[in-house]
DNA sequence: TGGCTATTTAT
DNA sequence: TAAATAGCC
């Protein structure tokens, strides 16, 4: 009998996932494919790389449950897929909806190649709760996200998750690669996420569940204070597909929250967040490489790479920056609004292109994400879709007190500071006296700040607002 | 999903 | 006189 080809991307997963349950449903010999694009994914960063080693390990282990084996392949998967499909005689290829303008090209080649032949191509939707098309203002995109969210969520919402298919007829042994000769783990330091999270569905099910069971009541406050444990902790699942946004919203709603639960309601919200920026993608496919509001185009960008080192490597001598940061390299994840801080001090502050924050995210982040990398780097750049443009500069020492009064979060990541009090600690430039009683001379211990928060906000002010006069 | 500052309002 | 609000960037 002829096989079925399921190609899976950024959907590793066997529940909720609606190409492998229609392969399923087709009672034919399952072939379950993931190829290693060598245009694309071979520029993956390193903490990307590792989450993807570990999850397709996982994946690879669930279908091993059900008597398939997972076929790795490395190249171009157009033309691997299409090698395979003579290989085996294949009749249907299904994989997961694809929504970059390099993955919708994938997708319509894929589909036109075969057009020709007997062969069925089928895309699924296994990663989103909307369909980008579907939700429109007088035919046009949405370009603020608070009426996109209020219009996509005032329908009729079925977001029923579907089941991993019970049996799936397997295919005979075919060749394949094995993960670890893709060296997809750095041998320097590729180990370091090892304790501290687990990728695989299995992973992102039991972080779900803590977050369903001990999170999601206090998550509107929680979320936001960083010494805490409070988010979910699921970008780098949802990003890998281990889990699915329909998956967390049914799961929401069967627990007896909705959308009128505070808590649940800020959960839902950002998982509407991660869904506009693949709606933003989709309508606006140059989103990671072009500034969505064209004003901008012309401004001069700060060159110093020194600053730009000092960002990366957590030494700005403001604190709360240089936690975030530090902790986003040892970890691999940094808080929502601390992505937001640390991106408004660099594009703002030191008046860095977008493009180096999002390419160093792109380099350390297990969740590194093209749709919501780029939205939210343009969001705070003042170059995107936001209803509030340029002006939105966060001020780190406010948000330190205001989300870190303590000041916990800043020592756990930034030792040197371990000892200064509170009242000290979110801007210790102003107290510079005063910190030697506790161990921390200014430019020894601890470096003095890269730039003066108040004249280098004005600076950005005067730099944009002249771009928008032009404008 | 900001912040600053002047102004008004509630004690 | 502190807290809430408005208007601006």
């Amino acid at each position: 009998m002829r096989p079925t080809i399921v190609w899976f991307r950024r959907d590793l997963r066997l529940s909720d996932n609606l190409a492998l349950a229609e392969a399923a449903s087709l009672g034919k010999p399952v072939i379950a494919l993931y190829v290693y694009d060598t245009n694309e994914e071979a520029h993956m960063g390193g903490a990307s790389q590792w989450w993807l080693h570990h999850s397709l390990k996982a994946l690879a282990k669930s279908l091993q449950e059900k008597g398939l084996q997972l076929v790795l392949r490395r190249g171009d998967p157009l033309t691997i897929i299409t090698q395979l499909q003579q290989e085996t005689n294949a009749s249907h290829i299904l994989w997961g909806r694809l929504y970059s303008a390099y993955e919708r090209q994938l997708g319509e080649k894929l589909k036109k190649h075969f057009s020709d032949s007997d062969i069925i191509t089928s895309s699924f939707n296994n990663s989103l709760l909307f369909e980008p098309w579907t939700v429109l203002k007088d035919n046009e995109p949405y370009k603020v996200f608070t009426p996109w969210w209020k219009k996509a969520i005032s329908g009729e919402i079925d977001f029923k998750y579907t089941k991993a298919p019970s049996s799936i007829k397997p295919y005979k042994n075919i060749a394949s690669d094995t993960l670890n000769e893709w060296q997809l783990i750095s041998p320097h330091w590729g180990h370091k996420f090892d304790d501290q999270w687990t990728p695989g569905e299995q992973g992102g099910k039991k972080r779900f569940n803590f977050f369903l069971h001990h999170l999601i009541e206090n998550y509107a406050k929680d979320r936001d204070l960083f010494a805490k444990d409070g988010t979910s902790k699921l970008s780098p699942h949802l990003h890998f597909g281990e889990i699915s946004p329909r998956y967390c919203w049914q799961r929401v709603y069967d627990a007896g929250y909705s959308l009128k639960n505070k808590g649940a309601e800020s959960f839902l919200r950002e998982l509407g967040w991660r869904e506009y920026s693949y709606y933003l993608l989709y309508h606006f496919p140059t989103l990671p490489t072009e500034n969505w509001r064209d004003i901008y185009n012309n401004m001069p960008w700060s060159q110093s790479k020194a600053d730009l080192k000092a960002w990366q490597t957590g030494q700005t001598g403001i604190p709360l920056i240089d936690a975030a940061m530090r902790a986003l390299w040892a970890t691999g994840w940094m808080h929502n609004r601390l992505r937001m801080g640390v991106g408004s001090f660099l594009t703002k502050n030191l008046g860095h292109h977008w493009k180096k924050g999002l390419a160093w995210f792109d380099d350390t982040l297990v969740d590194a994400d093209e749709a919501s990398n780029a939205a939210g780097w343009q969001w705070i750049a003042g170059s995107g879709a936001d209803a509030a443009p340029y002006f939105r500069i966060f001020n780190p020492t406010s948000q330190s007190e205001k989300f870190d009064p303590e000041g916990t979060y800043i020592k756990q990541w930034v030792p040197e500071l371990q000892h200064v009090p509170a009242a000290y600690i979110h801007a210790p430039w102003e107290h510079a006296e005063k910190l030697k009683s506790y161990g921390v001379e200014l430019g020894k211990d601890y470096p003095h700040p890269l730039v003066d928060l108040k004249r280098s906000r004005q600076e950005a002010l005067d730099r944009y607002a002249e771009f928008v006069k032009k404008a």
